[in-house]
DNA sequence: ACCCGTATTGCACTCGTGTGCAGTCTAGGC
DNA sequence: GCCTAGACTGCACACGAGTGCAATACGGGT
């Protein structure tokens, strides 16, 4: 009578492999621990035993003793923002790197994020990531308290133990303006997304400290509040900046995001007629996949999302590790990528 | 000297509240276990108590005692599919009402899919959605032996307890013809997913069994086999399919999805200089966000991305609490939104 | 043969929670 | 006043694993 009994009941514990094996649970436990000290031999007997009755360790019960969780909360602001959507794939990966797991919150609804974080802190997460503008940054506070690692991608925290990794959007600001201006536009507005966010604002800077820079007289510079941060919002926006004469037309224009830049683009070019570059330069932020089809061929300033990824778990993991360390911040650089909507 | 004690040492365990509270541990549990007897008074009291600690449930212990977690892993192949990241919101949504989390599994490389999926194991996933073309089949039996609940979303899975929400992607294929037939189109072309995609392969039918349907006799058909289903994928495609004699081009293209007929209908009218919809009619599959722009305007079919991410879940949940029920289909109803790209 | 340092091993306790069982309390009917 | 059903409550055990500590085994130097 062979060993045919494998297989038994579901799943198999670490008492069902160490019985197999012949050694005691400990050893087990320690097999599946890295760095904990088991001979060779009674290593591999265990190995053989788990893969015979397909034991997996209960990662559940392991953070349970451990007080602590591989798992690691993504809060993201929806989906419609394909750059945030974007950094997911890149972060689960990071994080795979380092034997953690993303738990997926979406916080679209402000009114349910507060509950959200809280139901996240049941899994006694390891740490959170915060993606662009999701979440008030007082709903953090009690992550802070309980010395939960928070990193922050694309946000402001001002907080002594967030970290923050952000692309250099003061930079991609400076790019985009010095772009448009050297492409000869002297009417420059600046699209920005909802009030408030940190993005936004710091694009916006450095937009029009370029601007200012340039020590051009007949320059002039216009600053417009986004309401939505999409398509729809850009042909708003558009709508409302284009429907003027000629001479008092923007003629290079900054968006704070490639959605924004398609909508202005298109209404721009289909509501209003104007030839782009030609008659109106556009600039946007992000570098989507959608932006190098041929029918927008968005020229824009490329975000490093690998970079951000890679940096936002890298801090998250170095707290873990060391949790009183004091807030860092990575800038990320960025990149202009010219394409049709500009001449330079 | 008041209760000024309160937020001490990190984790507040249920201990601590009943302490607080002066009651049992028991009573705590069962004031957060639905269902369970505790007194509106004892209730009270140890909420109240729980409030002032900033107790929360660990859900990972309760987890361990329960042998099942709440936690239920997506498994999206990439982020590049548009139409896979619309599902995530509305699965995580529908997720929360019933106390699950979404544990986000990305699957884009098939060599590290099998250590993933025994990954997700390790934290007893209470069930598993898979979406669209993401994982080799076979790879899911481990999860059936241990009557883990699976939940496919477009695809087929042809297992006993395998429960399947699609969208009614034959019709969606048929409706794709009707449209271009009646539009005049008479030179048919079908521009598929990667070969063996169960979505591609039904529009596939659909499309051609709706067009041997319309009785005409003029009519021809071509398929051809796309290798990767994106905007680039679609130029090749066009570029293969359009660099023809006029008579001998297709007047009528379904393409099986949305990104695939961006980059066939940019390739057509700027590469080849077509009129779109006059000398060529293009239909898409998903409407995602950017088929509703004025640079495509594509008439695409609609799938019900709320209802497939409701079945879905609703299936999962149904199958947890009945886990031998016999595999469930779910067809949800596709719908074709007319827009530039075709006449009618 | 003896001693000692090092590498393994197993015992037993621990983590924070759910839940069966038996005991206690309350209300209501007689 | 007594009895009984029903609603609560608490004790004690369970879940599946990590880990300190002491015990053991091993190897080499004298």
């Amino acid at each position: 009578m062979k060993k045919k009994d494998a297989l038994p009941k579901g799943w198999a514990t670490s008492a069902d492999v160490a019985a197999r094996a012949g050694v005691s649970r400990s050893a087990v436990s320690r097999t599946f621990t890295e760095g904990a000290s088991v001979s060779p031999a009674t290593r591999a007997r265990v190995l053989k035993a788990a893969e015979e009755l397909g034991y997996q360790v209960n990662r559940l019960a392991r953070s349970v003793i451990q007080r602590q969780s591989s798992l690691v909360g993504i809060v993201v602001p929806g989906m419609q923002n394909e750059f945030v959507v974007q950094l997911l794939g890149p972060l689960a990966e990071n994080l795979a790197h380092h034997s953690l797991a993303p738990l997926l919150i979406d916080a679209r609804d402000p009114a349910q994020m507060a509950s959200k974080l809280r139901y996240l802190l049941q899994y006694r997460v390891a740490g959170v990531i915060f993606t662009s503008g999701s979440p008030p940054i007082e709903l953090a506070q009690e992550y802070l308290r309980l010395r939960v690692p928070v990193a922050m991608i694309n946000r402001d925290a001002n907080l002594e133990s967030v970290d923050v990794v952000t692309s250099d959007n003061q930079e991609g600001g400076t790019l985009a303006a010095d772009c448009l201006i050297k492409g000869g536009a002297r009417r420059l507005a600046y699209v920005n997304l909802p009030s408030g966010t940190y993005s936004g604002i710091s694009r916006g800077a450095g937009f029009s400290e370029a601007v200012a820079r340039s020590g051009i007289a007949s320059i002039s510079l216009e600053l417009v509040q986004g309401t939505i941060p999409d398509y729809a919002g850009g042909v708003d926006v558009a709508a409302q900046l284009l429907d003027r004469p000629p001479e008092r037309r923007p003629d290079g224009v900054f968006c704070a995001n490639d959605l924004l830049a398609f909508g202005f683009l298109d209404a721009a070019r289909y509501d209003f007629g104007l030839r782009v570059p030609e008659d109106i330069a556009i600039v946007g932020f992000d570098d989507i996949p959608m932006a190098s089809t041929q029918g927008f061929a968005l020229t824009t300033i490329r975000q490093d999302v690998e970079a951000l990824a890679r940096e936002a778990v890298g801090l998250l993991v170095q707290r873990m590790a060391e949790p009183t360390t004091l807030a860092r911040t990575r800038r990320i650089p960025v990149q202009l990528v010219p394409r049709a909507t500009s001449k330079s």
